[in-house]
DNA sequence: ATAGGGTTAG
């Protein structure tokens, strides 16, 4: 379907751009490419950049890095890699905008060591020093690992390599103890930030609230929320969708509901995120035909529904034993063009073999092997799950799942 | 004109 900034709109606009006499320059081209990038259609980026060689447009240190970075989104490490040789071909030298780029890429493949590989050779070079943002994407990928103690770490190891951590590594640092329930830790760094005078923003103070709200601390995020409007600093779309959602979690849905009126009225139109968390709200409570009548709300509003939306209905579906709505909405799905990932395969599947319907489950994953989805942990934790349950697997069957299953979660 | 931070499902 043809929408505003899909990917076929940046493909037409480039082409007519690449009909202009004269050209223009490759400034012009490189800021659409980052607006596609922005978008995260990676791979347009790539053909649109393929396109402008063809058309003699050369290409920058820019354009050369926002290629590298599509290559790392795309889970092409090695075409990014070989973006270097073109580097050496044209007489650039990779700056430190390269090096970010390349060590996020590690980062995103897991490859930890060769990131800090990179950090180390900067750190030695003279010529390009490691700036905030390459310290600030390596504390991004301690805290994605799961390494707070290692990201404050390196958090004092930049400041004694004289960079000033800002904002955005102590907001990262932040939200990663939040999300760990290490809230006073989180408080404490947050008191550090401020005395350095480095001033909060909103993300910041959302990552806050959500770590209080799920401690189930409502007086605190109450005081936060006050805290950061007496700074001048309001609360967003996402501030308000962590509260919506924070509440249903909670069970609290009504107030979930008072909270999406009172956005609305703060001008902040709740999007699909807030209804789809809203709609497992009255999922986690039973509450099916009220979890239907949010989908259809967000169906009249026009055409906000996406495949995690149906997803979070499948699931509630699945769970009250009204499996076959569940399926209804994945065929709907997917002949409305949405793509159904491993999660939604995998609630089905559960779905299924928690009705006993060994045959359905077993035909569904087949489908979802040939769609290219990859099963993933918790996927093969279901089907071990529904064949023991069913009796479908001797003690031996058993035995090896376990040892695949703690392969793959090593 | 390029690089790093906050939201929803199994």
């Amino acid at each position: 379907m043809l929408t505003p900034g899909s990917h076929w709109d940046a493909l037409h606009v480039f082409d007519e751009m690449l009909q202009l006499r004269p050209l223009p320059s490759v400034v012009r081209f490189t800021q659409v490419l980052t607006q596609v990038a922005k978008l995260k259609h990676y791979s347009t980026v790539i053909v649109l950049n393929d396109r402008l060689g063809l058309s003699g447009i050369g290409p920058s240190v820019y354009t050369l890095n926002i290629i590298i970075n599509c290559f790392s989104h795309l889970n092409q490490m090695g075409f990014g890699l070989s973006v270097l040789g073109k580097f050496f071909k044209l007489g650039f030298e990779p700056d430190v905008t390269t090096f970010n780029t390349l060590i996020n890429g590690f980062l995103l493949q897991n490859r930890e060591a060769d990131a800090v590989g990179i950090l180390n050779k900067m750190m030695e070079s003279g010529t390009c020093k490691p700036n905030v943002v390459t310290f600030g994407t390596l504390v991004k990928g301690l805290c994605m690992k799961g390494n707070n103690t290692g990201a404050i770490q390196l958090l004092k190891k930049m400041e004694e390599a004289g960079c000033k951590p800002d904002i955005v590594v102590y907001s990262t640092i932040i939200d990663s103890l939040c999300k760990d329930t290490t809230v006073v830790d989180a408080m404490n760094i947050f008191s550090e930030m401020m005395s350095k005078g480095i001033d909060p923003n909103v993300i910041t103070y959302t990552s806050l609230i959500h770590g209080v709200c799920k401690l189930g601390d409502w007086k605190e995020a109450a005081r936060l929320f006050n805290e950061m409007v007496s700074k001048g600093i309001f609360p967003n779309l996402l501030t308000f969708n962590v509260l919506v959602d924070t509440l249903c979690k909670e069970g609290l849905v009504g107030k979930a509901k008072g909270m999406v009126k009172m956005m609305t009225e703060r001008g902040i139109e709740p999007d699909v995120v807030t209804y789809s968390s809203l709609m497992d709200g009255y999922c986690l409570r039973g509450e099916m035909s009220e979890a239907k009548e949010v989908f259809d709300l967000m169906l009249s509003q026009g055409s906000i529904v996406d495949a995690y939306s149906y997803s979070i209905l499948i699931n509630g579906y699945c769970k009250h034993r009204s499996i076959d709505e569940a399926m209804l909405l994945f065929k709907e799905m997917s002949g409305g063009g949405l793509v159904p990932d491993a999660v939604t395969y995998s609630t089905l599947i559960d779905g299924l073999y928690k009705q006993g319907r060994i045959r359905d489950a077993q035909k569904l994953f087949s489908k979802m092997q040939a769609c290219g989805l990859l099963p993933d942990v918790q996927t093969y934790a279901i089907l071990m799950d529904g064949l023991c349950k069913n009796q479908q697997l001797n003690w031996i069957q058993i035995l090896w799942f376990t040892v695949f299953l703690s392969k793959v979660c090593a």
